[in-house]
DNA sequence: CCTACCGATCGGTAGG
DNA sequence: CCTACCGATCGGTAGG
């Protein structure tokens, strides 16, 4: 796929999709391996270049692991700042559903999110953040549903956030290790039927 | 820690403690690395031995694993059988309790499910079978609670079990990834609360 | 239970 | 963007 024969148009005209060549295909390796596991000869190996000429791009390794977390950010923000109050909850469903139609997002989560539970890992400060954020914004949206009666009584937004995440995540494994186990949208939107008041 | 002074009782009198404490450094090794970061020569290391000596008593590396997991087998089983209905629940809570107390097992777990997703991965099968069996126990406890009317009124036994078992895998991420940041055990028994008729 | 060693593979450097 | 190469490490074998 890579390696044009048209050369390029002008100098360093090619480097930004370089990278972006790159990022794909280390995107691919991780989410098959794990950061651990995944090799910079396989990711180079992919896409017909060296592996040393990866190192020309991204400074090493753990360098490379970074610019895909940065890419998969910007493909995973938009959306959920938006909608307001039960809107949230839909557009997790829709996240989900998203999730179930891309094995390979949830591959690379799944596993990383596992191998940067120790505290050593180049990803684990990007995962703790990213579960404050997460967490965070779903709590904000179940206070917001509050304040407007959408929520059913009995249910502390804090916790609650903390549950819905953590489902999310438990239903990815289930679903990576037997495809035809689970529906994880139908799944969590049966859940969220539960966490609204009854008429929403 | 091992490599006592005292020598053998007898021939061969050494070779099951010997593999046991094998397993358990294996164990430790996988826990923190995973199956693919981990090596024979750190697993040998701490128990003082050369890394070949553990092929005297295991055939491969994935063998290894799977001593591991057969050892886990042995110590998770007992209790979840037992218990009838709403007993389950209670005795779920008491799992996610002792995994709070034990963070190595809970970390074996979570890294190990998540590269076993892999569908070549040596434990992959194991996984999958293992989920059987623990949506399969759920879901038999919440038709046995049905029967009994203490089961809410909308709640499916079959797709709550494996939500009940995703909510415990991703409690778990979040706990060991910052273990301030969330009560186990406290958000289970919230949970499953919701799952029982009020009165129990 | 060991030493000695195998071929393979790892991330990264040197130098062009 | 490459070749050539580094030292380290991997799982596993041979042979005692």
């Amino acid at each position: 796929m890579g390696g044009s024969t048209t050369g390029r148009r002008g100098p360093y005209a090619g480097t930004a999709a370089r990278r972006r060549t790159i990022l794909e295909s280390a995107f691919e390796v991780f989410s098959e391996a794990g950061y651990r596991g995944g090799s910079m000869r396989d990711i180079a190996q992919r896409i017909g270049i060296a592996h040393t000429t990866l190192l020309h791009h991204f400074s090493s390794k753990s360098d490379l692991l970074a610019g895909v977390l940065e890419l998969r950010d910007e493909h995973d923000q938009p959306g959920l700042a938006e909608a307001g109050g039960a809107g949230i909850l839909r557009q997790l469903v829709e996240v989900v559903r998203r999730n179930q139609r891309t094995p390979g997002l949830t591959e690379l989560y799944c596993i990383l999110s596992a191998e940067a539970t120790a505290p050593g890992h180049p990803a684990h400060e990007w995962f703790r953040e990213r579960y404050v954020r997460t967490v965070g914004h779903t709590r904000a949206a179940l206070e917001q549903m509050a304040q407007r009666g959408e929520l059913r009584e009995g249910v502390d937004p804090a916790r609650e956030a903390q549950r819905i995440v953590a489902l999310m995540d438990g239903l990815q494994v289930q679903w990576l290790l037997d495809r035809d186990s689970i529906d994880m949208a139908a799944q969590m939107r049966e859940y969220l039927r539960r966490v609204s008041v009854p008429e929403i």
